[in-house]
RNA sequence: CGCGGGGUGGAGCAGUGGUUAGCUCGUUGGGCUCAUAACCCAAAGGCCGGAGGUUCGAAUCCUCCCCCCGCUACCA
């Protein structure tokens, strides 16, 4: 099979670091799934980048006193960083502060325009004339007229949880100054609206055929948006920090920071095509018709983004019009870390660069991967990582290879056996693995990554198995050949597991291929077992995956 | 309030009408001794959030209720 799979994934807001919860919610996913496919023979081009636009980015670098751009150079820097411990294999990982990026919103918002999918309307928003600037709802704080809450946000009432409106509250004040009511003013502001009810119709008739691969909760999501009517969306705002509005007159607003992330999908493509000196090959990612089969793009995402990949961005391509849609929306729902929802204000954020302080990324990535939130929250604990390292990763799969290489190197001298005929036990555990490489691909081409991921698992249980049955360690006391045929089989399995694996835990995958006396990338494969050759000389090795002894305290 | 997702043995999860509700871990007993006290076998352990209903048959479909998460369009 060739197919062609764009993998899209959430574009990270450059105010901070990584957490774990947009790890396990859509980069380890993606990574997985893109991996899978390179090795299962498809094109594969993985593309995000750092969100750079907006206000909070704004606000927090004039409250440190440096540039918006020295502000996200930083963060993005760090967030780099993660991807390299993490092992992410972007083909493209840029940001939203690049030339190409601007030039193509400022592309796709006249477009839209020029289409009538965009209009001019006036509207009343607060404004600080202290700060000199329009207020977004949450900048906006007073008390809760529902439960008198003193520092409600213009947008919601965190103590009660109720939506309000600015205008509801008692005493409202400026969250950035302080300043108070009598100071705070109500101007008009023109602003630029995406008509998304133009687009109702085509999106509803989009949702509605050959969405049967999607998870129920991105397409009930979708669905319930539609049923109730989709409503114009501002696409602007009253900043000077973002990407201008290609029209004149308005030099002292912005496009709004989301309307331009998503566009990142499609302008990193573009970047992408012009780094590797083929500047027309983005065509082959977006225009329908390019491909046969078409392309299948895929984004992945966590659930509090669905109305963004399931509406908002595909009524923006469909009123561009001759782009591909979404293939799928796998959205994950939520980790929460200990019982409680992540959150930087509350200060229950586990970082992921903390997490690889202490353990390796592929302990993180099997972690990650077994507890995946992929039908209903699930929660992470430092116990639950130990745990799973020391009593699944460490004690099966790591286990059945170490006892593998320490006895062929004990008995054999490090040389893989020559084997005699092949016994009907020794068929019947290589027949397993070929239906491993059948069932796992199965699953991860369906974006089913924890039930791939316990099904290569199972693979390694019963290479384990197989090994008892045979005990060549009883074996080579009466019959050396017959224990070097065990060894064998046992090494041509474990050959397939590593690269079973390898979408999961490429670095362990890769040490694993450097053992079985492999060169080169334990990804450049082809997904099926490649087999390790009688007569080869292996090298010493180190358990694969370390036994966590105490559970660190991060 | 409305809407979406979820509530399954001690823990984490799978299972959306049909044989004795599965899987991993943990627990208990046994085996093995190549292996990072790892591996293999066996057993115990669940009235599938609650109540009612449909059906020959319900974890699965319907109604009501309770609880958790998310969304509710100006957080991104």
């Amino acid at each position: 099979m060739n197919e062609h799979i764009l993998v899209c994934v959430a574009w990270p807001y450059a105010k901070s670091s990584t957490h774990v919860g947009q790890i396990v919610g859509a980069y380890l996913p993606a990574d997985t799934f893109a991996r899978y496919n390179r090795l299962a023979g498809n094109s594969v081009l993985m593309v995000s980048g750092s969100d750079e636009h907006g206000t909070p980015i704004l606000v927090d670098a004039e409250r440190e006193g440096i540039s918006p751009r020295e502000f996200v150079a930083r963060y993005h820097q760090q967030i780099c960083e993660v991807w390299d411990r993490l092992g992410m294999s972007w083909d493209l990982y840029t940001e939203t502060g690049t030339e190409n990026h601007y030039r193509i919103t400022q592309d796709f918002f006249l477009r839209l325009y020029e289409r009538g999918y965009i209009y001019k309307d006036t509207m009343l928003s607060p404004y600080c004339p202290t700060d000199r600037r329009f207020l977004p709802d949450r900048y906006i704080e007073g008390t809760c007229p529902n439960c008198g809450y003193t520092a409600a946000r213009g947008d919601q009432c965190d103590n009660c949880g109720h939506t309000l409106d600015p205008v509801d509250l008692i005493n409202p004040r400026c969250r950035l100054c302080g300043s108070r009511e009598s100071a705070l003013e109500i101007k008009p502001t023109e602003h630029f609206f995406l008509d998304l009810p133009k687009l109702q119709e085509p999106l509803m008739e989009w949702l509605s055929e050959g969405k049967g691969h999607w998870r129920a909760n991105t397409l009930g999501f979708a669905m319930n948006w539609l049923k109730e009517g989709l409503r114009p969306r501002a696409i602007t705002r009253d900043l000077d920090w973002g990407v201008p509005i290609p029209i004149e007159g308005y030099e002292d607003k912005r496009i709004y920071v989301w309307f331009d992330a998503v566009i990142g999908y499609f302008s990193a493509t573009v970047e992408w095509a012009k780094r590797h000196g083929t500047p027309e090959a983005w065509k082959t990612w977006w225009i329908p018709g390019e491909t046969e089969p078409p392309v299948k793009s895929y984004y992945f995402i966590g659930k509090d983004n669905i109305p963004f990949h399931a509406i908002i961005w595909p009524a923006m391509l469909l009123g561009y019009g001759n782009r591909n849609l979404p293939y799928d929306v796998p959205a994950n729902e939520f980790m929460t870390m200990s019982g409680a929802k992540a959150s930087s204000s509350r200060g229950n954020v586990i970082w992921t660069k903390d997490v690889l302080d202490h353990y390796s990324a592929d302990a993180l990535r099997y972690y990650l991967s077994v507890t995946a939130p992929e039908g209903r929250d699930t929660d992470f604990t430092y116990e639950e990582l130990v745990r799973r390292n020391n009593d699944e990763l460490v004690a099966t799969y790591g286990n059945a290879v170490h006892r593998t290489l320490t006895f062929l190197q004990s008995k054999f001298g490090g040389v893989v056996p020559e084997p005699q005929a092949l016994r009907e036990a020794d068929r019947e555990i290589l027949a397993e693995v070929d239906r491993g490489f059948t069932l796992v691909g199965h699953l991860i081409g369906n974006v089913h990554l924890k039930e791939g991921i316990n099904a290569a698992m199972a693979v390694a249980r019963a290479a384990n198995r197989y090994l008892d049955e045979q005990a060549p360690w009883k074996q080579i006391k009466v019959d050396r050949e017959a224990a070097g045929t065990t060894i064998y089989v046992m090494l041509q399995v474990l050959s397939g597991l590593h690269t079973l694996f390898s979408p999961y835990l490429p670095f362990s995958s890769q040490q694993l291929h450097e053992y079985l006396g492999f060169e080169g990338e334990a990804a450049q494969g082809q997904w099926h077992l490649t087999p390790v050759a009688p007569g080869t000389a292996l090298p010493t090795p180190s358990p694969l995956f370390p036994k966590i002894e105490e559970p660190a305290v991060v």
